[in-house]
DNA sequence: CAGTGGTCTAGACCACTCT
DNA sequence: GAGTGGTCTAGACCACTGG
């Protein structure tokens, strides 16, 4: 544990007042202007963007774009129970049987902001031997849960999700649009019929720095 | 973006199968000797070992400890509802009127795992002027809102926490013997009595990668 | 083409902890 | 004292994007 302050946490703290500073959008110096000013390196210099882009302040384009200052609120509220029940994706990235003897259905989806901005991604697993002709017959427009239970008769019991962080792995971030280190938030569950049997296993991974998560806890009792 | 796989993706895959391959606990190659293993420098060395901790993997201990491998299920499963409602901390860090007039009362605890962990912080804020003698009656111990139920006859209504993630602050990293980036989840809500009158507000930090925190959605319709 | 961010190297010094 | 992780530097090359 070093006892002085490291020079990228005056760095972050300095950075983060001069992107206060500027408007939304509006171009942030470059990494080499910014380590000619402060008087540091490049490498520290980069180091306190790179907390500045995790947190949202900051966004990083190719070639000549450059840094620009994110824009506010792009934070998008999204309802678990809307996730888990009746969420409507905009786009569906596969759709096929998978498994090693065919014995799962797999669908998924990237899920995007109201500015069209991608936030998230989810999958989700199904039984093929119990949902036949589940490929042919589904239509991605509809909620998951709602179909199942049209079309196949489900009732669905409680359903207990989870949620951790995770660091984007190289594929979701390049279906996101995003950095391979990106904190993300995770949400996954298992859902299961009346009878308690598993009907489908979803997996939900929510860009941390462009999502709440909300939530409902019944008031009354206790 | 680059085209070509980056060096330190690849040296984080051999070092997670490297990692996979030793004992919980057991001490990890030192990042000299990787970098001269793997043929890279110590610099993209450590960037693959950054994910790896931040993934809760490896554990990074200060002077001759060096690293070591992360014992397994360390995390810890947490439900929100008991968060809300009935968690009793195992200490509290500060307990006090805050505000400019002393207009609020803030109390804050550090939480902990089965194995002494610290991993996560709560703090709760309280309007003084409701809430008389709360600083003299209240016992740590006792759930917050349970307390309040009992000695100020509040009844609550529902509340919707919300989750993001956020970066860890130093002063939360320091009490909560992390790193200052470590990603985290945070978790707030606005507890309000059966008028819709607030009654307290409070914001929780748990480290992303030692908690899995489990939510409720019931069953039926839909 | 010039300038950007993304990656990578080979050094260096420090505070710290174990033996 | 020896070795560790934490920090920092001054360079370098690359793929990419805009004018």
């Amino acid at each position: 544990m070093p006892s002085a302050v490291p020079r990228y946490y005056e760095a972050r703290s300095r950075l983060t007042e001069l992107a206060n500073g500027i408007p939304d959008g509006a171009p942030f110096p470059s990494e080499r202007e910014l380590a000619d000013l402060l008087g540091m390196s490049r490498t520290t210099i980069r180091k306190a963007l790179d907390d500045l882009v995790l947190q949202g302040k900051l966004i990083r384009g190719a070639g000549r774009q450059g840094t620009v200052v994110a824009s506010r609120a792009q934070t998008r509220r999204l309802s678990v129970t809307a996730l888990v029940n009746d969420l409507v994706p905009r786009r569906t990235v596969s759709f096929k049987h998978v498994g090693d003897t065919h014995d799962l259905v797999h669908v998924e989806w990237v899920l995007h902001a109201d500015d069209d901005q991608p936030i998230g991604l989810k999958s989700s697993y199904l039984p093929a031997a119990r949902f036949r002709d589940f490929v042919e017959r589904y239509d991605p427009a509809t909620p998951l849960r709602r179909f199942l239970r049209d079309h196949y008769s489900i009732r669905f019991a409680e359903t207990h999700p989870w949620c951790t962080t995770v660091l984007a792995t190289p594929r979701v971030a390049r279906l996101l649009d995003t950095r391979p280190t990106t904190p993300m938030m995770s949400l996954a569950w298992v859902s299961r019929d009346t009878a308690g049997v598993p009907v489908e296993r979803s997996w939900t991974a929510l860009r941390g720095d462009r999502t709440h998560l909300t939530m409902h806890i019944p008031g009354g009792a206790e």
